[in-house]
DNA sequence: TTGAAAGCGCTAACAA
DNA sequence: TTGTTAGCGCTTTCAA
């Protein structure tokens, strides 16, 4: 990494000082008004005349005033910014789920404050909270993942902080609102494409299951098989960590210890890659050998070979509800007349059929 | 200017907002000090007794006062906060960069307003910047991409705006300072790659060609070929939109019109993969037949059918940088004792060799 | 339709 | 070491 910095004469207007930004008083004053009649204008007031409306907004386009944003919110107690908690951003997903938040944040004309995770099982909950409590955000976001106990804080904590809170991809819970996927019935959807196809031996790789999502993907696996009177053993079964290295070994794992697996359902798409990657090298073909299916429907499965059948979810549309969701219930809590419910919203995921689980009807 | 404040402590809370947050006037109240030595407590100045700090400490403690951050940012008239414009979240190249600016802002104790622009190729700037500059950021980072001529406004716009701001990926420019992925010596690495495997017909697929990343990466490709003493033509190149599907189809056209192609640089891992999809579809055997490397070093691309070698960028520590250097900026702003100099620091991508590009020496 | 006054919660400059 | 005064820039009463 090489650095130069370019000693040119600096552009005169980068460092010129602080041109004092004008204020509604500039504008009051030059108007011959008070400063509450520019206020009422910005805040598109009826109670002012037509002609001094007119005045005024002539005055703010020329001298280019623009309201500081910091005084309103303090005079309003309203900040129009919600706090969004989220992790691993450099994983696909999570990411997908913040474009969703903030297209449409943008939509509703809310702004973003972002804390993202150091790992996705940090425990370091009330130092965020209450960074966003001092900043004034009139709700909070959280897009992390539940992993073990780390939502152990909801009871303790939230209270004392009192602002309204939305969760993301979380166990049903009593006294919170909450979208997410549903992972059980969509991992139920993927077994029983498999089981469609005539196959009886239907593995599975999991995500870890600490979390929340890859238990519910192997429960929703577990439910299709009882369905479908197949028992359930162990060794059907491993557990990876979400990459594409550990479904590579995680498959060549499970290939070992169970051998006659026709079908398999992994817990997302990345390890879905990587396991097809061990079958290639292991000389198994797929689908006719093994059949898989993934879960997630990341825009790249499409061209792995074979092309990977999967669910696809739509995180986009999950950061879409929250935001929706949440600003509904900060409305609602500034008229105080309505109780607060709690919202419990699921999205299906939806099964996506490709190369990797086509094969002839067997049996 | 009329002066304001409150002169007096409130006696009795007629109108009560249910659960008012406590300020520093409770602290200052029940400690029996001005809101004042409150402050001193809450900056850690020095001038204060170590009892009375012990004792407004304790009282701080005891009623879980949190100072208003909207209330210190209008006072201090520094907000500790910064503006980041993204585009394309849904991709994983802008996540792994807002990821470094994550935490390099949490590390420095910043908190970050976030933009996400509707399309990489937004012309809607001044919004976005007048937005920032009405909540009080300190600082600004536009990590989206230069495409075509949609760094016009740096001169006309970022005047009047005042306020620090850095760039990610983008061309020279006497006037702002840029943290940018080498993409020219990248690319130029990458082919000369491909050149020293003995093979001579090397192709491009590059991305978008008004985007400047797409541009610079083919510049450097053609600079590796001309360097080796070989033809450029324009059969040898053909543009894909980064994404695995334009891959896939660009490479259709270019294994067509270039049937002597040997080696091919991929201006992305999301097109390689879609191209050696196309490759497989016309049976086209890679590495013998074909020799292919990608640009961007994704996780999952070791575990591509071949595993594809890439160049691999740092994407992370593009934002890492771009924070540190960025408030390093403000700080010398606020001094104002120092001139301004632009600075302008390239990282350079690594080559990372897989089976994608192993053959035989030829020739 | 307008303006004066009193905040929002905190910091900074200046005294004491 | 502490308190006083005057803001930061805007909004919200309330009265005129």
């Amino acid at each position: 990494m090489t650095a130069h910095g370019t000693p040119f004469l600096p552009e005169i207007w980068y460092f010129m000082p602080k041109k004092s930004k004008s204020t509604i008083y500039d504008v009051a004053k030059k108007a011959g008004v008070s400063r509450q009649t520019v206020s009422r204008v910005l805040n598109n007031r009826q109670d002012v005349s037509a002609e001094t409306r007119l005045r005024i907004q002539n005055i703010i386009e020329e001298i280019g005033y623009r309201p500081n944003a910091i005084a309103q919110s303090l005079g309003r107690q309203r900040s129009n910014v919600l706090g969004v908690v989220t992790a691993g951003l450099k994983y696909i997903g999570p990411s997908r789920t913040l474009s969703g938040i903030t297209a449409k944040a943008e939509e509703l004309g809310n702004g973003l404050l972002i804390k993202e995770l150091a790992s996705f099982n940090a425990n370091n909950v009330k130092p965020i909270l209450q960074w966003f409590q001092s900043h004034q955000v009139d709700g909070i976001i959280w897009a992390a993942p539940e992993i073990e106990n780390n939502r152990d804080w909801i009871d303790s904590i939230l209270p004392e902080i009192n602002i309204p809170i939305i969760f993301i991809s979380m166990e049903k819970n009593k006294s919170v609102s909450i979208v997410t996927i549903d992972n059980f019935s969509g991992a139920k959807t993927a077994t029983e494409h498999l089981l469609s196809l005539g196959l009886n031996n239907i593995g599975h790789l999991s995500g870890p299951l600490d979390w929340w999502e890859a238990r519910q993907r192997k429960l929703g696996w577990e439910a299709a098989l009882t369905e479908a009177n197949i028992d359930l053993s162990s060794h059907m079964c491993v557990e990876g960590n979400w990459s594409s290295r550990s479904g590579k070994s995680a498959f060549v794992e499970l290939s070992d210890k169970y051998p006659e697996m026709e079908g398999l359902f992994v817990s997302n798409d990345q390890m879905a890659l990587g396991a097809m990657s061990a079958a290639l090298e292991k000389g198994i073909k797929i689908p006719d050998d093994l059949a898989i299916i993934g879960f997630d429907g990341i825009a790249e499965s499409e061209f792995y070979c074979p092309a990977l059948s999967t669910m696809n979810q739509n995180q986009n549309e999950l950061g879409c509800i929250a935001v929706d969701v949440l600003i509904g219930e900060i409305e609602k809590k500034l008229l105080a007349d309505e109780v607060f419910s709690p919202k419990y919203i699921e999205i299906k995921p939806e099964l996506i059929i490709r190369r990797s689980s086509q094969i002839l009807k067997r049996r």
